[in-house]
DNA sequence: CATTTGTTTAACCAAATGGTTAAACTCTAT
DNA sequence: ATAGAGTTTAACCATTTGGTTAAACAAATG
């Protein structure tokens, strides 16, 4: 038996991989073609099948990889064991790089979870980690109570919090449209936002 | 020539779209099945295709009057002489409102985006009117230099604005699963923003 | 050199799908 | 009553697409 090939398997693997996941993403499950990804990474549809036995098996290995990348991560952060505002800080701070090294993730999650939220459940969730985010929620709610910030709900603060941190990833093209941005602007924004985004939370909720 | 016919024809029509709409919304364009829609009608293929002439045809028709809603009024609104605060809530209260009666359309025009933000410019945005924010930024950085508000990045402000109202409906089902929420409360805690981000908002940035 | 794995080529198949067609039936306005 | 619009039925066609297959080639390992 041969070994070494392991080298180009991977490598073919690996191209194949970051191919689909371009196409995927462009395209959405449905949308994308076997053939498109074979061009995409260069090869042809012969071999794309050698690799991967269908399209839902490529779809999901890389469905699967991801999202194990994301949402323990999630769930550390709200679990950790950090004063409200040092947790909310280090949450926009890792998920922006997260999502900075994966850009496509949540438009991929949201996609999923739009067309068939019961399926994801079982295919995702139940295999990584639903992301649970009742400490921070009860969190939130012990602070108000102590007085040590202004009444807020925490489903609200929870909703502002996820929303202010993923949506421009997903809303990225309408707001390099309107806001007329270059790549680099958008990042650079972006990247503002690991600091301006925490600051106007906390902000708004101190006392 | 036969005229009443035309309120069993519009009903047919409205039917149609309605369930296009649906279809188009749980499945994407490339996803959608004529026949789904056909069926989800209560008609058949042939009729489907009676009243209108292809699959593309119909997805722009649905897509172009919706478009029509959201962003005209978009700007009516950025452009509205009105204190900053004012606007802010009535942006917020406004869009909540639109969504509410059309929850598919953020979806809906993110996807088109995500997938040819070009053709989506030329195709919507050249016919209806592209969200143009200008005078909403120019008046957050005025309001900054004249020291009535906090020093903000007026993009910033922006993306925090859109983010967190247009993001809820965006990531419904995933809100509705890991902050376990019924149909009704979902709705509620939606409802609540109407007050909550403009209040949020303000409670960050006033001095 | 021979064997094995990776890869291409090219033809092919079956299923799904968008779209068409023609004939017949229903209803209603005139 | 009749003509035209709305609608159904059912068969049909062309194309796209996922997926297969077989033969041949490349490269490297043993």
């Amino acid at each position: 038996m041969v070994k070494n090939k392991k080298t180009d398997q991977i490598g073919t693997e690996a191209t194949i991989l970051a191919a689909a996941r371009k196409v995927f993403t462009r395209k959405g499950m449905a949308g994308a073609r076997m053939q498109d990804i074979a061009d995409e990474a260069g090869i042809n549809k012969a071999l794309l099948h050698y690799y991967f036995k269908d399209k839902e098996k490529l779809f999901d290995t890389i469905f699967m990889a991801e999202a194990a990348l994301f949402f323990p991560r999630l769930n550390i952060i709200f679990d950790a064991d950090l004063p409200l505002f040092e947790k909310i800080e280090k949450f926009v701070d890792e998920y922006i790089d997260v999502m900075l090294q994966h850009p496509y993730m949540p438009w991929f999650i949201l996609n999923e979870l739009n067309q068939d939220a019961d399926n994801f459940l079982k295919k995702v969730w139940a295999k990584t980690a639903m992301p649970k985010p009742i400490k921070l929620l009860q969190q939130i709610d012990a602070e108000v109570k102590k007085g040590t910030i202004r009444k807020v709900d925490p489903n609200q603060l929870m909703l502002n919090l996820l929303s202010m941190t993923i949506f421009p990833f997903v809303g990225k093209p309408m707001f390099q449209l309107t806001l007329r941005l270059s790549e680099k602007q958008f990042t650079a924004l972006i990247n503002e936002r690991r600091k301006s985004v925490p600051q106007f939370i906390i902000d708004s909720i101190k006392k």
